[in-house]
DNA sequence: CAATTACATGAATTTTATTCATACATGCTT
DNA sequence: AAGCATGTATGAATAAAATTCATGTAATTG
């Protein structure tokens, strides 16, 4: 009666403290998930969690909770051996290509995590940034790349990462620190600060400033520490993901608000050559990344195919 | 698409050696087996058993097989600390009462095994035999008596354990020792060597012997080895399940053979007050006890309801 | 080389899981 | 306190998956 699935319910319930959130992350319905708790519940005749906010393991969750990270790591580990088993041995390889500057954040432990399920994949970072990231596939000067939109191209599979929110940063007293959140003309009138990047890159100035025809006085820094810096010191407004900025958020550093009123979020994604997306230490390599993205970096949502 | 379910099915499989064996230890049919095998090897495109006689597992099946012993015994130990903490935590009794005198047998080891998972309980055997152990249970007397009849008989639960066979025992060079099996009337000329019990636990008779009117010398013995002795010493023949002789004969002390051309197969049962049938730490105890019985026991068989 | 035994397979059936459409509960805002 | 917003529960409908049934096919044995 107890099955794997029931065990990655529990994980999912305990890690996000609702039904609604659990289910998306598990691409299930709201109602598939409580119809399984209440199954199993009422199955062992004993609670599993108290429905509070956020729901809080019982006794009883608790300890499923622990068999749930004993064995789901060792189902993981055996099926990687299996279709290791099952595929040619043909050693993998990825140059890994990235188009945006906060994604080494997360890229450099999953790439970690990634090697030790992994340790004969041989990774590499294609440096530099890239006009057309997507042509690096088809000159085979890297396998897979990380890309903030997905546009159907031919031999070329996409997968979804996550999803984030940018937040518009600004000094601690700054005027528009009043304002809920901040609209396009906000930026008008101070100066920009902005990653060396294409404007193309830069989700506030294509997807908000240029629409509505704003254009800033600019100002460049390489580091997001540095940024943040010059934000702190009135130099001028950001915009940041929020993960990248939380940091310094609850530091007081620097205040964020939400840019227009449901926030600007972008999403993520990996793009490989259909030949190299269908291996299994591929789709390997994507899972790790997303999971790991979901376990370090705070604020972030998951994202549809 | 790895579950459970199947690391059980792969263990069956490994245990038993076929795909037949293997669905009806698991209550399934054989092609209900074959298509879970089939699919499972199909989706990792590797293959988990060669299709021999008996089947043998490739390395991707050891794999699953080393997962399998990892897991399940993890899956098994937090279920009952889920009923554990279910039930209100009233300690529970085992106080056994044993019909046949082989019983002891498998038994002890089984009480072994069984204390392991829950030292909490109490377990005593009740000594001596009984004219009727069911009145043990109603008198209060006994928790759980084992059996070789299933009776519906009000407040009692009966539970299956297994089946196994009788076989007649002679000296080496015995004349009957040249036929293929052994019927009543063989039995007419040679004393019957058996426990000191009662006619009504004694299978060949009650089943056999007395049927057929036929009522041989008798000679009794206490212990099984004893009774191997006398039929070694050419004193006369014996009925003993085949699981007890199997060591003697594969020494060459003596002789077995089937009684009648399908066999004399018997079965054994528990029984229990329904209220107590239904706790958790019962349950247990049976599963554990039948579990056991098929790792111990040669040439066993499953039994039905 | 039958006869037997065991595995595979497609279609039908049963069982189980999931969604859909709501109802119900709780907390927060005005 | 009424009205939203958010989150969980539930019954019925639907979809998906597992199992059986009824065979076919392959391997094994006397």
């Amino acid at each position: 009666m107890l099955t794997l699935k029931h065990l990655r319910v529990i994980e999912a319930l305990n890690d996000s403290g609702s039904l609604t959130r659990a289910a998306t992350r598990l691409h299930l319905t709201q109602s598939a998930l409580s119809h399984q708790l209440v199954a199993l519940e009422a199955h062992y005749g004993v609670a599993l969690f108290e429905r509070s906010r956020p729901l809080r393991a019982t006794p009883a969750g608790v300890r499923l909770l622990a068999l749930a990270q004993e064995v789901l790591p060792k189902m993981e580990a055996a099926t990687r051996d299996l279709t290791r088993l099952a595929e040619d041995n043909q050693p993998g390889r990825l140059r890994i290509a990235v188009e945006c500057h906060t994604c080494y954040d997360w890229l450099m432990p999953g790439m970690d995590a990634y090697r030790a399920h992994w340790p004969e994949v041989e990774m590499d970072l294609v440096g530099g940034f890239h006009t057309d990231p997507l042509a690096l596939l088809h000159e085979d000067k890297a396998d897979l790349v990380i890309v903030s939109e997905t546009a159907r191209h031919k031999g070329v599979t996409f997968s979804p990462l996550f999803r984030y929110e940018m937040l518009a940063l600004m000094a601690t007293g700054h005027p528009l620190a009043s304002k809920a959140y901040l609209t396009a003309r906000d930026f008008a009138h101070d100066p920009l600060i902005t990653y060396p990047a294409p404007d193309r890159l830069l989700d506030v100035v294509r997807r908000v400033l240029k629409p509505a025809g704003v254009n800033p006085e600019r100002r460049l820094a390489e580091l997001t520490i540095a940024i943040v810096q010059l934000v702190a010191s009135r130099k001028g407004l950001a915009a940041l993901p929020a993960w990248a900025v939380q940091p310094f958020l609850e530091r007081g550093y620097v205040v964020a608000r939400p840019i227009g009123k449901n926030g600007l979020w972008s999403g993520l994604y990996t793009a490989a050559r259909d030949s190299d997306a269908s291996r299994a230490f591929h789709r390997d390599f994507v899972d790790t990344l997303r999971e790991q993205a979901f376990m370090t970096l705070p604020g972030i949502e998951p994202l549809g195919a």
